[in-house]
DNA sequence: GACGAAATGATATAATATAACACTTCAACA
DNA sequence: TGTTGAAGTGTTATATTATATCATTTCGTC
């Protein structure tokens, strides 16, 4: 079985190199500025696989002596979910690092409870079901919001 | 075409007399009472086909000259989601009346950003791409939220 | 170096949600 | 029919999430 969660031995460090070399680039093709404090913002958000909300990433912040306020940290949320470099998800309230920045995906996320990991997929039966629905009801599709959530495959093993 | 949202002349009233019946029902054969402030609550969010949020719950109870406090409609939503006699659209932070309370369903949400309306639909392709996607990487599913925002086929038109 | 746009700082406050404890209601049963 | 215990609601306080507004700073362009 494949897992979408990651290895639990995987080696972290190339998970935030490349989001973060990838996040440059695409800044970069949108003429956007990857400032200061969008960069940290944005390698917090990926010191793990799970959601992290924004008071978490402000205490994050202050924690490194960064003197910021709750405006900096939803300023910085959301230009990279506007680049669609992070995601939020709504039903967390929290925001998660996306690893295909540059697909234009109906993404899905399962969250798993018990360890908090979440994990994006691409799935195309799920895509052509949602645009099939919307379609046979002439609804005009503007954007998706799909979590799953439970356990993992780790989790629920255990 | 199908359309899932309610004809513009559609009885209202027929609906909102439908829902308290279902829910009662409901209510009764889980041996849950169906207390005057939960029908209250319940009955004001079958006001129309939109969602509508806790505050603004609150804000039509003391209009109708009902002294109540957070916990009171927190409380109500809570047992009447508990009972799937409505759901929480989490983008929205705003709750909405199910119609078919008893139907096991993976429920998709069609939210309309011009109307405001909101419809759910089950759509057996869909929950199916979300059972087999769960299932391929072993995740054991126990929640779901699926939204759908954009336009309805009515605003779309216009 | 001057300018204007974009980004950030700073303060205040809005909007959403829950904890904790007191009081009331109601159904079951003695 | 009165008692009792659980469920429901009242009340106060506070936690959590998010944004409006205006001042200041940064940065690329000329």
């Amino acid at each position: 079985m494949t897992d979408l969660f990651p290895d639990k031995g995987h080696d972290h460090g190339r998970c935030i190199d490349s989001a973060l070399h990838q996040a440059e680039t695409v800044a970069e093709a949108n003429n956007a500025r990857f400032t200061d404090m969008r960069r940290r913002v944005f390698t917090l958000i990926w010191q793990s696989h799970k959601a992290i909300t924004a008071y978490e990433l402000l205490d994050a912040l202050q924690g490194e002596g960064v003197r910021a306020q709750p405006p900096t940290v939803y300023r910085a949320l959301e230009f990279l979910v506007g680049l669609r470099l992070i995601h939020r998800i709504e039903s967390l309230n929290a925001y998660f690092g996306c690893d295909m920045p540059d697909c234009e995906h109906l993404g899905q996320y399962f969250i798993c409870r018990n360890c908090g990991r979440v994990a994006e997929a691409v799935n195309e039966d799920m895509s052509r079901a949602v645009r099939a629905a919307a379609g046979a009801v002439g609804f005009k599709i503007e954007a998706t919001t799909i979590e799953i959530k439970g356990l993992c495959h780790d989790c629920a093993a255990h």
